[in-house]
DNA sequence: GGTTTTTCTCAAAGCGCTTTGGATAAACGG
DNA sequence: CCGTTTATCCAAAGCGCTTTGAGAAAAACC
């Protein structure tokens, strides 16, 4: 049957009231009132019964249900949102550089992990893709057009101003990572970068690594201040000057990572270890070793934080790169998880989850070489 | 001013006539009334004027378009997708699979283009995670409850019923690559991915390759299936007989690179050159080639299918593959304009591109080593 | 049997927008 | 100066759903 005389055929019915069961089968998409009339009930009736409602006979809703399905009827997004003020969706915003082209390559994992959750609540995701410069502006359209119930906030930087936006807008929000200080006065989910890289320093130091390099992401973002505060504060708890020229922030690419790291290792006294931000930072740093004539894990150490990307997993046995480890997909599920019991049960009470890393020594680190 | 003292005033506002403007300002969210009313027009006009109509004058639009701006109105999506049948958004499903763990690394990237025409267009992405086995139902879901506009189909394989399901629907969609062989039967997105790697082939036999081998994709999936198509084509045309041996497909992660390349080098004639279909795979397949003690680009070759992803940018000079590149976030950009424009302009016909790869000589390549 | 409860169902009023069909005021022509 | 057009603006209906306030039917009570 084609599309068209399809479409007339569901217009023929709304007409006529006789042999209705037939004529609805091949409507495309069905309504409520529809239903109800092929149910022989009301649409209060029916809506009830879909909705799980005490009022209606568990006989009936039954019928209901096995009709609804039948009939492939689900209610209309647009409508029952206006009726309900509840839209199921939640709002993402990735924003595009404008100054570079990067894409954060962790949001597809993030966004899996959320997204297991969303669905099983029956919630979407509404993602706007904006310039970075009106990132506030998607902000502000979610709030206006009411087309989100509440939103998630990636990769915060020192007092991002995004967050006294979503609360002078009242939209429910967890920020995934935190946003310099006041970090009391919102919903977070953070990993302990200080923690994390406070520990995977020491544990370099404790195999008598003394130059040690720290590839970061951009300072900008608060979890590279965190991860740089942890890495020093490990250095000069040995008494040990963190040396500005093995210390660089920049964007977390492959490319970047090989840049770096050969240029630290033509230096007159190179480093013998690596702490590196990010998986593909480090395969670049990798890179810049091999192409260095040295052997990682040997000559040259290496630490990584591992956010357990799928497609880039960390070895499957014994890891390649020693790292401190948190996945993000997790992260992701736990901000779904948090930002819908909050949509669901509002209270002023802020909730915060804060993750440990799990430190996995892998082939890339070995003892300092012996010094000439 | 406290958010819930905010909210009170703009319920008394209701309830009042006079001094309107002055409390206007504090609500949190305007309605196109409280709009008419500050403006002392009727929601007709305002309606008009926002949207472009001709029936109003024009000093009168200007007047009602900035007092929205300072107001920071913006219709709500849900009474304004009922009331015009519009729901100003785009469906795209990603599937998880129960199988493995494996999110597709391309998708942030295919996002961020189709995300830079949709947010020209004033559209939004409605991204529905779900398990991969009823993936189907989600498109259903997105049909019946008319969320969104039109989909995009991510990842093809052969026969896929997605494409069935979404005719029968009757909603706009574009797929992103092929699925089998009734290609005239809808619109796609594509590489010529069969071409794109017979000729990479051709260029490694060019340089005197003989054992070369390819690391694919999974076969169920279309652009798989194509890129081995191309490769025997070119081996076959030059009277090399294709070996299983050499011929790999599975998951495209660094791991099964690694793992693939390595057993491939342990056999008795090991390959000198690897055709690998993406950058994190080849990733891996490096890694094994340094683990065997062998060098690449002199003693093994590697030719990639290069995605472009921002994230794992193939060198930035001189690429460190040599590859067949396509960026995808161009794909996802044409992929968008042209379901857009399909949305805006129904007609029978279905469109068709077909991209053609750009072979980049990287430093991954050389003439094959001497046979002894 | 009549009255009260309980159970089930319904009609109608919104939700906030667009859009149709008219009304009003301004401009025009004779 | 009056009828006619044209330029503006408006009231009200409708989009498909939820939900309130009530009514009918069935069950329970005295």
């Amino acid at each position: 049957m084609l599309g068209s005389s399809r479409v007339n055929y569901s217009l023929t019915f709304l007409n006529e009231t006789s042999n209705v069961e037939d004529k609805i089968e091949s409507a495309l998409i069905m309504k409520l009132k529809e239903l109800a009339d092929i149910l022989g009930l009301s649409q209060t009736t029916v809506s009830r019964a879909l909705n799980g409602y005490p009022e209606v006979r568990e006989a009936t809703r039954k019928r209901v249900m096995e009709v609804a399905l039948a009939h492939n009827y689900k209610a209309d997004t647009r409508a029952k949102g206006l009726a309900t003020g509840r839209s199921m969706a939640i709002g993402h915003v990735i924003p595009l550089s404008t100054h570079h082209e990067m894409v954060n390559p962790v949001f597809a994992d993030f966004i899996a992990g959320a997204g297991e959750i969303y669905s099983r609540d029956g919630y979407d995701i509404l993602l706007s893709v904006v310039a970075d410069v009106d990132e506030e502006n998607a902000y502000r359209k979610f709030s206006s057009s009411r087309s989100i119930d509440g939103v998630i906030v990636h990769g915060p930087h020192a007092d991002d101003p995004r967050i006294a936006l979503l609360k002078s807008l009242e939209i429910p929000f967890v920020v995934h990572g935190r946003a310099g200080d006041n970090e009391e006065s919102y919903n977070w989910v953070d990993v302990n970068n200080r923690h994390s890289f406070l520990r995977a320093t020491e544990f370099l130091l404790d195999l008598g690594h003394k130059r040690i390099a720290l590839l970061n992401g951009l300072e900008s973002m608060d979890f590279a201040r965190r991860r740089r505060e942890g890495y020093c504060a490990a250095l000069e708890a040995r008494d040990i000057l963190p040396d500005q020229i093995l210390m660089v922030s920049g964007e977390m690419t492959e490319e970047l990572g090989f840049r770096n790291a050969k240029q630290m290792l033509a230096e007159s006294s190179p480093p013998t270890a690596f702490l590196v931000s990010s998986m593909s930072m480090a395969i670049g740093a990798r890179r810049a070793i091999d192409d260095a004539g040295k052997k990682m894990g040997r000559d040259v150490s290496v630490v990584i934080h591992d956010d357990d990307l799928s497609y880039l997993k960390n070895g499957s046995d014994i890891p390649i790169f020693t790292a401190a480890r948190s996945a993000v997909r997790q992260a992701g599920r736990l901000c779904a998880e948090m930002l819908l019991e909050i949509i669901a049960n509002p209270d002023p009470e802020y909730r915060h989850i804060l993750l440990e890393s799990e430190l996995m020594v892998g082939m890339s680190t070995g003892p300092a070489p012996i010094q000439d």
